[in-house]
RNA sequence: GGAGAGGUACCCAAGUGGCUAAAGGGGGCAGACUGUAAAUCUGUUGGCGGACGCCUUCGCUGGUUCGAAUCCAGCCCUCUCCA
C-alpha cells in the first residue's frame, strides 16, 4: 500500500507542498527526514506521533533519517514559543540526544540499510558565518519570512536575529541531507511548516529539484489544547521520568471524542479493526488504546502489569504489586504516625495543609474507608503489612513500614 | 541615548495607607453525578500548629509611618513611541 495513502487513512497528514508526493511515495523508494531537538533527556508525545509515521514509512520501503538537532539546539526554534529558550549547552544536548536514540529504536529499524541517526551539529557548527551568507543567505528573503505565520507573534513579543536564524539553519539541513543523503522529503509536526517549506525551497532554488515538504496533524484534544500534558509537565515517553502505569492510566483517561483518532495514529492496529471497536463500547476500545500505546512504548511486559494494577484499583482482583509504594523507615514512624505526614512523604500532597484540606473535604480514603479525621494516626502494624491511601479516585499509593 | 507605560500568587487580572493571605476569571485538586470519559453543579487552591493563632508573600534594596502591595529614593527587567 502507498505509504501516502496509509498516513492520510490514518489521519496524519495535516499539509503537503506538492500533488506529485503521493504518486511518488507509490514510484520509488524515498529516503525523507524528520528533525527532533534534544532539548530534553526524553522524547515524549509529541515526538512520538512522529515516530509512528516514519515507521509507517519505513514499512512501505522508505528510507527515514531521524535528525537530532544537535547545532539547531544550540538556537532554539522560536516558532510559536512566546519566549526565547534557554541555551541548552553542548554536552546537555549529546546526553540527550544518546538517550532519544534509545527510544527511537522501538519505531526504527537502525540496522544496516535501515534508519540513519544524523546530528546537524556535525555540518552546522563548523559553518563559516560569511560563506554560509553568501552560499545559503542569499536565497532568503527577510520580508517574505517576516510575513511567515510562525513568526508573527514573535513580532510583538520581540524576536532575535540569532533566533531569526534559526529558519535557514534548518533549511541548510534540508540541503545537506539532500545532497549526501539524497533525501527528497522532509516530515514534522504543523508547527514546523514554515521552516519545512522554507527547505524545500532551498533545494528547488540552489540544486533546481523536487523537494516535498509534508506535516502532521496536532495531537489536541476536543476543545483544542494539545495532548499529553500532565500535572507533572509532559508524558514522557522514559519510564523513569513517566512509569509505565501513569502512562497507561492517561490514555485510559482519554475523552471518548479522541479514541479513535489517537488508535488511528499512535498504534498499529488496522484500520478495520479500530472503526469496529469504536462501533462498539468506547470504554473497552479506551482499554484496548491504552494497552496498545502502552505496550508500543514500554512493552508487553510493562503493559501486562500497568493494567493489572489498574484493575487492582479500580475493579476486582489483579495485583497490588505494582503500584507506586513508598517505603517508609522507623525513624520516620517514631517521628509522626499521623496519616497527614504520610501523605506528604508519598507525595500525595504537596503540604500538610494539602492532605488536611484533602482530607477535610472527603478526597481521601486509607484501605478502603474514607477519612473523616484531619489527625488520624496510623496503627504501626498496619504500616507493617502495608496501608494503600487513596486520593479522589484515581491516584493511589502504598505505604509500607519497614 | 530620549519620552511614556508597566512588573501582584500556576496564568490573566483587580487593588493606590489599616476591614488584604490579597476581588474576579482561567487552570489545578477534591466532592456530587457517571463509565477510571465529557458536560454540569459544589468546595478548595502560601506555609506551620488540633482550632482562636503564628510566620512568609505583591520585581529588588533601603526609607517614611503606630501600620505599606499601596507613599518616597535608588536599582533591575519588560513593552510602546522617537533616534
Amino acid at each position: 500500500m502507498n505509504a501516502f495513502d496509509v498516513l492520510q487513512e490514518r489521519g496524519f497528514i495535516k499539509q503537503v507542498n506538492d500533488e506529485g508526493l503521493r504518486e511518488r511515495l507509490g514510484r520509488d523508494m524515498l529516503t525523507f527526514y524528520i528533525g527532533f531537538d534534544p532539548t530534553a533527556d526524553s522524547l515524549h508525545v509529541g515526538h512520538f506521533i512522529q515516530l509512528m509515521a516514519m515507521s509507517h514509512m519505513q514499512r512501505a520501503g522508505h528510507r527515514p533519517i531521524a535528525l537530532v538537532g544537535g547545532g539547531t539546539a544550540m538556537v532554539g526554534d522560536p516558532s510559536g514559543k512566546t519566549d526565547m529558550r534557554a541555551m541548552l549547552s553542548a554536552e546537555q544536548i549529546d546526553a540527550n540526544a544518546a538517550k532519544m536514540k534509545v527510544q527511537m529504536g522501538r519505531f526504527l529499524d537502525f540496522s544496516e540499510g535501515g534508519a540513519i541517526l544524523v546530528n546537524n551539529g556535525d555540518w552546522l557548527l563548523g559553518l563559516n558565518y560569511v560563506d554560509f551568507l553568501r552560499d545559503v543567505g542569499v536565497h532568503f528573503s527577510v520580508n517574505r519570512m517576516l510575513a511567515a505565520e510562525c513568526y508573527r507573534n514573535r513580532l510583538e513579543q520581540g524576536l532575535t536575529f540569532f533566533e531569526f536564524n534559526y529558519m535557514l539553519m534548518q533549511s541548510y539541513d534540508f540541503l545537506h541531507l539532500f545532497r549526501n543523503y539524497g533525501c527528497t522529503l522532509q516530515l514534522g509536526g504543523d508547527d514546523q511548516w514554515s521552516n519545512i517549506l522554507a527547505g524545500a525551497d532551498l533545494i528547488r532554488r540552489v540544486e533546481r529539484a523536487d523537494a516535498f515538504a509534508m506535516t502532521f496533524t496536532l495531537l489536541t484534544n476536543a476543545d483544542g489544547t494539545k495532548m499529553g500534558k500532565t500535572v507533572g509537565g509532559a508524558l514522557w515517553l522514559d519510564a523513569e521520568k513517566t512509569s509505565p502505569y501513569e502512562f497507561y492510566q492517561y490514555w485510559r483517561n482519554v475523552e471518548d471524542q479522541s479514541v479513535e483518532k489517537c488508535l488511528a495514529l499512535l498504534t498499529f492496529l488496522p484500520m478495520e479493526r479500530i472503526a469496529e471497536l469504536c462501533r462498539g463500547d468506547i470504554n473497552e476500545a479506551k482499554k484496548v488504546l491504552a494497552y496498545e500505546i502502552t505496550a508500543l512504548i514500554h512493552g508487553a511486559a510493562e503493559a501486562d502489569r500497568a493494567v493489572e494494577a489498574s484493575e487492582a484499583l479500580f475493579g476486582d482482583g489483579g495485583s497490588l504489586d505494582n503500584m507506586p509504594t513508598t517505603r517508609i523507615t522507623e525513624e520516620d514512624f517514631a517521628q509522626s504516625d499521623k496519616l497527614i505526614d504520610l501523605m506528604v512523604t508519598s507525595g500525595l500532597a504537596k503540604s500538610k495543609g494539602d492532605a488536611r484540606r484533602l482530607i477535610e473535604g472527603g478526597g481521601v480514603t486509607l484501605d478502603g474507608s474514607r477519612v473523616e479525621d484531619v489527625l488520624l494516626g496510623v496503627e504501626r502494624q498496619a504500616l507493617v503489612d502495608g496501608v494503600i491511601i487513596r486520593k479522589g479516585k484515581k491516584v493511589f499509593h502504598r505505604i509500607i513500614l519497614r
